[in-house]
DNA sequence: CTGAATCCTTAGGGATACTG
DNA sequence: CAGTATCCCTAAGGATTCAG
């Protein structure tokens, strides 16, 4: 229980989202669906979930620098967890104060 | 998604998770299940648990203060959320570094 | 474009003491 | 027992700069 929400956590569970629905992103994409975290916060988290086998990183080399985030197998377990998340916000949310 | 994050963080989600399987918890129940939780923070977080109608607080006057929490029918609908968390955290937990 | 490093400020949260 | 208020300190995190 809470060794989940140490996963989830903060923008994680976000980035998850992201990428259970797009398979892949890119950093900047992931700085875009993101709005209100920061560069430095965003490779912090990304850090975290790449070290808990999470996510998976590729570096292309080209005349820039390009890279991209996916899933791991283990990552993908998490799917029931943030779908729930994700639906009970979809139909809860109207409940602010 | 963010939203239900906002419901759940911290020590929030344990609460309820407490919450869905005794029922009914007193303040010193719960400050024992969560034993690495300040007395203060778990005012907090119930503090905002019954601000956002997920916890309802009822307060009993003997000859000392006896208060019980327990999940309001809203709060009952984030059951299926906390249990997928619950299940992923008994299954993956060994994943540690 | 994708990050890591450094600096700097704020607020999150513990310890303690006080109330009903 | 169940909380609130105050003090105080650490660390989370933004802004900015440097690097590949």
């Amino acid at each position: 229980m809470e060794s989940t929400l140490q996963i989830i956590c903060k923008w994680k569970s976000v980035i998850i989202y992201h990428l259970l629905d797009k398979k892949v992103c890119h950093f900047g994409q992931l700085q875009h669906e993101l709005k209100d975290c920061s560069r430095r916060m965003l490779a912090l988290q990304l850090n975290d979930l790449e070290k808990d086998g999470i996510i998976k990183k590729n570096i292309h080399q080209f005349n820039s620098l390009k890279t991209d985030y996916q899933l791991t197998e283990f990552g993908k377990t998490l799917e029931p967890v943030i779908t729930s998340m994700a639906n009970w916000g979809k139909i809860y949310n109207q409940k602010r104060s």
